[in-house]
RNA sequence: GGGCGUUUAGCUCAGCUGGUUUAGAGCAUCUGCCCUACAAGCAGAGGGUCCGCGGUUCGAAUCCGUGAACGCCCA
């Protein structure tokens, strides 16, 4: 065997051999407890990036320790379709073949679409396997497959019938690079230094005078339908009743009331332009003013909506960009003189998250669904804990969302997702076009009703289909009775990022009550974002992001599961080093290295030593201590920690103490009870671990005994060696260790070598362990000779005699320094003991651990002014 | 602007309802070791005004108030 573990090779075989023994798939067992997990499907033709790695590692994790649990684990992977995402990518590569989309037919474009997910969809599924993830590829489903295509069909016509979804006009969040509508959380808001114009209104009914109106979009004049003040605020009565010229565009608008207008805040005069802003939308509806829409569907000046009497003021600004027009605009003002000042303003700005480009509000008819009946039905089980959130600051998070919720506005204009399902009769709609097409003639349905009808032309949110994603699954928006959803839904945990809590998690709780009547999960676990060791978020524009398959290929992916593990506490970010998989690499060589150590040891039959069989009282008290401690762990979701405590199990516990205990002389043999109880030790260990690092494990597992055809350490059961814990057996094995760490001390701080056998005077007896670790004749005595390195441990002094090493005033230096500490510590537990409040008022334990630890320390102190007489 | 969270060793973090031998871990650092399982290792060591201020208490990293810095969510 190599002394260095070589990952690749072994990861292959293994991955192959789970797949080929089928030992990721699951089926229907009603004598097993389900374990459910359903991946957050990737984006179909996304890549694997950290963020993934880290989510796709701790599902890995819980299914793999669930399996060992006994239950039937069950992780059912997919992706989805990535309405938005997924047409850009389609549209550029049509333009790099020089076609637009605009010259194709929905049919033609969508055969396009298709053939770009069969070329790169699934990549992402298949780098999973590279992590060793154990989904139950068999069950891999896709957002847009037949199953989940009519399940999102069902929906929408169904709660259409309920009427919780409708068709409005309303003002929408508007992707001008993309040209369709968003949902409120598709937008992201940025922080921008702009400036805020103060422009000229001329008052028709004053001559000379004006109404300064401060804006930070003076582009959106052309569409100003009135100015609004404060009926409270003194300093703009003045106007009241009046009417202003919009500078530069010539309309006449009158100046309206509203309380709205925020007393104080910059002139006190709101422009009104209900076209392109939400307030002025809700504004316009409440005085009934008209609106002008000012903006082509991709954002340019479409001065054709303009009054005919204004064209010649307003014709040069037609067809600029937005942005372009805001400069324009603002020059010619200013050479009007209709500019009273411009003044630096910090403000947000709503950019697409997919696209990037400002969000332009606009009045757009689309679908909405009513969330206020969703939001009821949601909220109680997060706030009591039905379903539990880790960590549960996040229930805040969500509360706040609820109790605020919005309509969900669902429809896309795109043509890549699921076309939605209603239909309007040719006729009517010839005559009255789509905004005025009468709602009750609208067909909702299924399949496409017979006749003349023309069907919808958007899609739906890729977000419909995935709120449904829990239930559709196991086909249960078809079949809601089928067995598979009866037995593995409720799923049992969710692993995700928070910032789709709204997106996502939300809304499957919303779905699955609404259609199965249950939760869809009973756990939600956040993880945090992945970012560089310098806190910023990893981007591809930054460069800052590592390719994990390349991190696989130079720490094995066991190690590089356990790098991003181990520093990821539930909701805390994590800043990933290579240093961390590093140590993950360092790790799988140790547990190599300890494997290596036991099967190369000869087996012979004798009795037991005495020693060894200490070790293995010991250990077996150890295992099942540290296996109830990573059960609790992993109870309360805190994976780093328990791979830390399996960490340090293995490398201080088992390689650093246990091994050495029972480890034969050079070239002697061992004997084969503590050489089989090792062994299963280390079974047992292996299974310990096996959640975080499955390949390894398989591996030496495997090596361990002769296993059968098909079997796994995959599908073997944890169980508890030795027992309960043996808290004894601990606390003695735990002196021992000080004992031995004293002497390892003396000789550290000597620079005796390792080799040279030294004498240990104690007053007690003690285990033949500290003799064969610490490398020394133990004598015991009362007495301890002239010119000895001592230590105390607990309350009792050991001394290691050594007259031709000892330098008497380095070893004062050290006496009083301990002493001084001591002393201290004395001081302070005194200072709790003569107060008299202390002792009347705290725990009688609390009282006695004080006066404990007065005696150990006077008597500690004792012992030691006794060395520094006996030296000076 | 509203809400939530964080601040403990050089770095990343534990420390739950106050009291566990004068604050713990991993990594990093320093010292000494190739001692036949492992130098991707072993044996040791150093390192902290627990963000500041004020309070409650016999007792505060822990509870309360307040300020600061950073982060997230929402408008």
């Amino acid at each position: 065997m190599d002394s260095k573990y070589n990952p690749s090779e072994i990861e292959a075989k293994w991955y192959q051999y789970w797949l080929e023994n089928k030992l990721f798939h699951s089926e229907v067992d009603n004598a097993r407890e389900p374990y459910t997990i359903v991946i957050p499907p990737p984006n179909v033709t996304g890549v694997l990036h950290m963020g993934h790695v880290l989510n796709e590692t701790i599902q890995d994790v819980l299914v793999r320790r669930a399996r060992l649990e006994g239950k039937n684990a069950c992780w059912v992977p997919g992706t989805d379709h990535a309405s938005i995402a997924t047409e850009a990518k389609v549209i550029k590569r049509l333009k790099e073949q020089g076609i637009n989309k605009s010259d194709l037919t929905r049919e033609e474009f969508l055969k396009h679409a298709w053939a770009w997910t069969d070329e790169h969809g699934g990549i992402i599924l298949k780098q999973l396997r590279k992590l060793g993830c154990s989904c139950d590829w068999d069950r891999t489903a896709f957002t847009m497959d037949e199953t989940r295509s009519k399940a999102v069909i069902k929906v929408f016509c169904d709660l259409y019938k309920k009427g919780l979804i409708y068709r409005g006009l309303r003002m929408v969040n508007w992707d001008p690079e993309r040209q369709t509508a968003l949902s409120d959380e598709e937008v992201i808001y940025h922080d921008e230094h702009s400036k805020f114009y103060y422009l000229r209104y001329a008052v028709v009914e004053e001559p000379g005078k004006y109404a300064i109106v401060a804006t930070t979009r003076p582009e959106t004049i052309f569409g100003d339908i009135a100015v609004c003040i404060n009926p409270k605020e003194e300093k703009n009565q003045w106007l009241k009743g009046k009417h202003v010229v919009v500078p530069g565009v010539g309309r006449v608008i009158p100046i309206i009331e509203d309380r709205y207008v925020e007393i104080g805040f910059g002139t006190g005069c709101l422009k009104v332009t209900p076209a392109h802003d939400a307030n002025d939308y809700m504004l316009g509806q409440i005085h009934n003013l008209k609106s002008i829409d000012i903006f082509t569907p991709d954002a340019h000046l479409n001065m054709d909506t303009m009054e005919e009497e204004l064209q010649p003021n307003v014709r040069k600004y037609h067809g600029m960009d937005r942005f372009d027009c805001r400069k324009a605009i603002v020059e010619d003002l200013k050479v009007l003189n209709l500019v009273e000042k411009i003044e630096d303003y910090d403000n947000k700005v709503g950019y697409s998250e997919r696209t990037n480009v400002p969000i332009e509000p606009r009045l757009s008819l689309q679908w909405f669904i009513r969330m206020q009946h969703f939001a009821d039905i949601a909220l109680p089980p997060v706030m009591n804990d039905e379903i539990e959130f880790y960590p549960t600051k996040y229930k805040n998070t969500y509360r706040n969302w609820l109790e605020n919720i919005k309509d969900w506005c669902i429809s896309r204009q795109l043509w890549w997702g699921h076309r939605i399902p209603a239909y309007y009769d040719a006729a009517i709609l010839a005559e009255t076009g789509l905004e005025n097409y009468p709602a009750d003639k609208i067909i909702v349905s299924e399949t496409a009703p017979e006749g003349n009808y023309v069907q919808d032309e958007g899609a739906l949110d890729t977000w419909f289909s995935s709120w449904l994603w829990p239930i559709s699954l196991f086909d249960g928006i078809e079949h809601p009775d089928n067995k598979e959803l009866q037995y593995y839904y409720p799923t049992a945990d969710l692993v995700t990022g928070p910032d789709i809590i709204f997106f996502w998690v939300a809304r499957m709780i919303m779905a699955g009550y609404e259609y199965v009547g249950k939760m869809p999960f009973k756990h939600v676990y956040f993880t945090g974002i992945v970012r560089d060791k310098l806190g910023r978020k990893m981007s591809k524009s930054l460069g800052n992001s590592p390719d994990p398959l390349d991190l696989i290929e130079r720490f094995g992916a066991d190690g590089v599961r356990m790098g991003i593990l181990l520093s990821a506490p539930a909701g805390n970010d994590i800043l990933y080093d290579d240093a961390l998989c590093e140590q993950g690499r360092n790790f799988c060589n140790k547990i190599w290295n300890c494997f290596r150590m036991i099967k190369g040891l000869e087996v012979k039959d004798f009795d037991q030593p005495a020693t060894s069989k200490t070790a293995t009282e010991w250990f077996a008290a150890k295992l099942a201590e540290q296996s109830a401690e990573v059960a609790d762990l992993l109870h309360k979701y805190r994976l780093s920690e328990a791979l830390m405590a399996i960490y340090k199990l293995y490398c201080d516990e088992f390689s650093g103490w246990y091994l050495e205990m029972v480890k034969p002389a050079y070239q002697q043999p061992i004997d084969r009870t503590t050489y089989e109880r090792t062994l299963a030790f280390f079974d047992e260990m292996l299974r310990l671990l096996h959640p975080f690092m499955p390949f390894i494990t398989e591996e030496l597992w495997q090596n361990l005994a002769e296993r059968k055809e098909g079997e796994s350490i995959m599908t073997s059961r944890l169980n508890n060696l030795g027992g309960a814990s043996n808290s004894e057996i601990l606390a003695q094995i735990e002196e021992i260790k000080e004992i031995i760490t004293g002497v390892r001390n003396v000789r550290a701080s000597k620079n005796i070598p390792p080799k040279e056998n030294l004498t240990l005077v104690s007053p007690k007896a003690l285990n033949e362990l500290v003799g064969k670790l610490a490398n020394c004749e133990i004598v015991i005595s009362a007495e301890k000779e002239a010119g000895s390195a001592c230590f105390i441990v607990g309350t009792t002094e050991y001394s290691v005699p050594l007259d031709k090493f000892i330098n008497v005033d380095e070893e004062l230096k050290k006496l009083e320094a301990d002493l001084a500490h001591q002393e201290g510590f004395l001081r302070g537990v005194m200072a709790k003991l003569n107060n008299e409040r202390f002792v009347a008022n705290a725990k009688p334990e609390v009282v006695e651990l004080e006066r404990k630890k007065k005696a150990d320390a006077e008597q500690r102190i004792a012992t030691l002014k006794a060395n520094i007489a006996a030296l000076s």
